[in-house]
DNA sequence: CGACACTTTGAAGACGATCAACGCCGGTGG
DNA sequence: CCACCGGCGTTGATCGTCTTCAAAGTGTCG
């Protein structure tokens, strides 16, 4: 019923028969959004669990003085709500709008509580996602209050190339600089500036290109914070259970 | 055969079964943590589970230039290590030394990993338990990226006072400042400057003595980024399910 | 009493935010 | 076709905040 190509990029299924998915999708709820379109704001009550089969959804929240930090992106493979859902949080904490034209698959919260009790391959491949979510959660947390700007920027885009596999000759910026400097937490004015001293680090931003001379020098001399090794940035999808 | 009155304690036991709860602790191993004792170090393997039965555990990582970073401090009542074993994480991702006498209680990778699957209101449990670890890390990764140093001391002595319910008129700080500055990712030096600024506001600290005028006032002046209410904050154990 | 951990205070400096101006580009409408 | 506008990014000058370095004060415990 829906096409499974898109369904094989969801990281919370992966392991699991194809019986069991299409056991598991039969209540779903095909949703198409489209760029700029708002999924749910902040303060409204949680009412769906989604997963992301085409598209970017960005999370943000607006604080009281009138400033956005963007708290999150989430991108096709990706699921949203799941942590709310089981932290029994009623309405939601954060702004979901679609970057782009995005497809959904929707879902009750009801779905989401059986399964997580009835189907324990379901239950176990959600803890090993949300524990890694909290993984880079703390990580996140950890380097806001110990890196400069110029670090966090240099980090993002080297964890950018790694996890993309993009080629560090050269590639494209995911996202608009203005929003990479609010999922940074840093003004734009900032990122600007940044960027170029990281030249002499051997990184190069010009437009939306990118380049990175020598991968292993940035984490040494500009990321040395990040003692947190690669292997455990990757959600190891495959290898669980 | 363990003191119930402690188990009782356990978050992540609430709302099981008597029968349950003994069966689940059969293959507990008793472990007593004088002060100051290594319970592991960053980098080593994970090999257990840990119950917090009385005491306080400290987690922290040692950053390359020498600091050090609070990362966490865990009570009676929390666990340890649940996420980085669900997360299959190898190694440990911080230090873990007792702040005093600690009782724990051990178990195997294994029998977390295996009750997970098998025992679907354990795994339930945990769901919850490490979706709220999450909400709080963000929200933590969140303030660390757009809170003065001031108003995440105020925030910090708000929450401190509403979650262990203490009198806003005069109660004393759970842990050093020295501690307290490192665990907001602050030098101790800002801490104690900030702190006289704080009298403005209502918050008095003296000592280790803390009294609050308005706490009310304090939400609303100083810690009005704090968009997140108090009942998300406190983990909802009780009604669960 | 002395050693040591913890905390406070001061002066100087680094860093990022703010405010303001300008350049660039794509789209829209006359 | 050109004028105008809005979104995006860059640059400069200035200001406030937090860190750093250094010194001294406080407390506890042997």
């Amino acid at each position: 019923m829906q096409p499974t190509k898109q369904i094989n990029k969801i990281h919370l299924l992966a392991g699991l028969s194809e019986q069991e998915k299409s056991a598991l999708l039969e209540d779903a709820k095909l949703r198409e959004l489209p760029r700029k379109a708002i999924l749910f704001a902040h303060g409204e009550p949680v009412q769906h669990f989604y997963m992301i089969l085409e598209g970017t959804i960005h999370l943000y929240r607006t604080t009281p003085d009138g400033n956005h930090k963007t708290t999150n992106i989430l991108r096709a493979g990706q699921t949203l709500c799941e942590a709310e859902i089981l932290d029994a949080c009623k309405n939601h904490r954060v702004n979901a709008i679609a970057l782009e034209n995005t497809t959904l698959l929707e879902f009750t919260v009801q779905w989401l509580k059986s399964n997580a009790k009835n189907h324990s391959n379901f239950a176990l491949n959600l803890l090993s996602s949300i524990s890694h979510q909290l993984h880079l959660a703390e990580i996140e947390a950890e380097q806001q209050a110990t890196m400069s700007a110029m670090q966090l920027i240099a980090c993002f885009l080297r964890r950018t190339c790694v996890l993309y596999g993009f080629d560090p000759k050269g590639f494209d910026l995911p996202y608009s600089k203005t929003l990479i400097a609010s999922r940074l937490g840093i003004k734009l004015e900032t990122f600007s500036r940044k960027i170029k001293e990281l030249r002499d680090f051997g990184i190069n931003v010009t437009g939306s290109r990118v380049s990175i001379t020598d991968l292993k020098s940035v984490q040494k001399h500009v990321c040395s914070f990040c003692s947190v090794s690669e292997e455990c940035a990757i959600h190891p999808a495959a290898q669980r259970r």
